[in-house]
DNA sequence: CGACTTGTTCGAGTAACAATAGAACAATAG
DNA sequence: CTATTGTTCTATTGTTACTCGAACAAGTCG
């Protein structure tokens, strides 16, 4: 896995990190139970702190794709496959959008206002007669 | 058109405010063409200052949403149908995502990675064993 | 023309946040 | 036990974002 961090983009370096190791994750390219390395020692290889990588750490593992401990580290989730449909539908939405000069900002503000909007997963999953 | 903000969202008010007017113009419920409240009109309504209404606004049109005319006013840009597919592609990827858990801001870092596909470097990554 | 409307630009102040740093702590691995 | 690794806490620094006031410029309309 190879990730890159430029400090000069308005990106704020955590969230690039972050996006970086959860695209690698969603696409497929790291194995669940695969270890990450260790914040500390990342840190020194990308030249920032290691708040700023824990920091983003954490991120993903409130998003469920990494789970975090003392004296293990970080590790990839296991239970995460089926992520290829995903993968296909943000790049059908991608081109779409491209396909009507509709900006990254415009796009985004669309797609979360209709995650606000839509129900949640569990309610479309069944929950008993509906009437 | 009845647009709403809240001050103590964490959401800037000239967000909340384009993306109300945003969705009014993807769902069709006005016509291109269609003028929009004179930002100091509408700052007054809703209790905010002209510049957080007009920061909206250009933001919109920076989209390519709106027109922005001196004297004139907003008016609503014509030559937008075929969003439908856009809305569809959006609605097909909400529901992936809700389908696999995936949190709204995991979501948009996907969506908006996928975006623009061509990141920036500096820094490298390994995973596997740590040494 | 001339008064009015409307968006634009300049400048500024406050708040929020990112990033860094140091230290001590708790759980896990070997 | 010893070393590793994430967690928590406090603190500082620099930068950015948001909102706002006032003056300006371009257009509209009688």
């Amino acid at each position: 896995m190879r990730i890159r961090i430029d400090p000069t983009l308005p990106t704020p370096l955590f969230e690039q990190l972050a996006s970086a190791v959860r695209s690698t994750i969603i696409d497929g390219r790291v194995i669940g139970g695969e270890r990450l390395p260790a914040a500390r020692r990342l840190a020194e290889g990308l030249g920032v702190n290691v708040h700023t990588v824990l920091r983003g750490y954490r991120l993903l593992r409130d998003e469920g794709l990494i789970e975090l401990h003392r004296g293990r580290g970080a590790v990839v989730a296991t239970r995460l496959g089926g992520h290829a449909a995903l993968a296909g539908a943000i790049h059908d939405l991608v081109d779409e959008a491209k396909l009507h000069d509709l900006p990254e900002s415009a796009l985004l503000a669309l797609v979360s206002e209709a995650y606000r909007s839509a129900p949640s997963a569990a309610g479309v999953l069944r929950t008993g007669p509906t009437r």
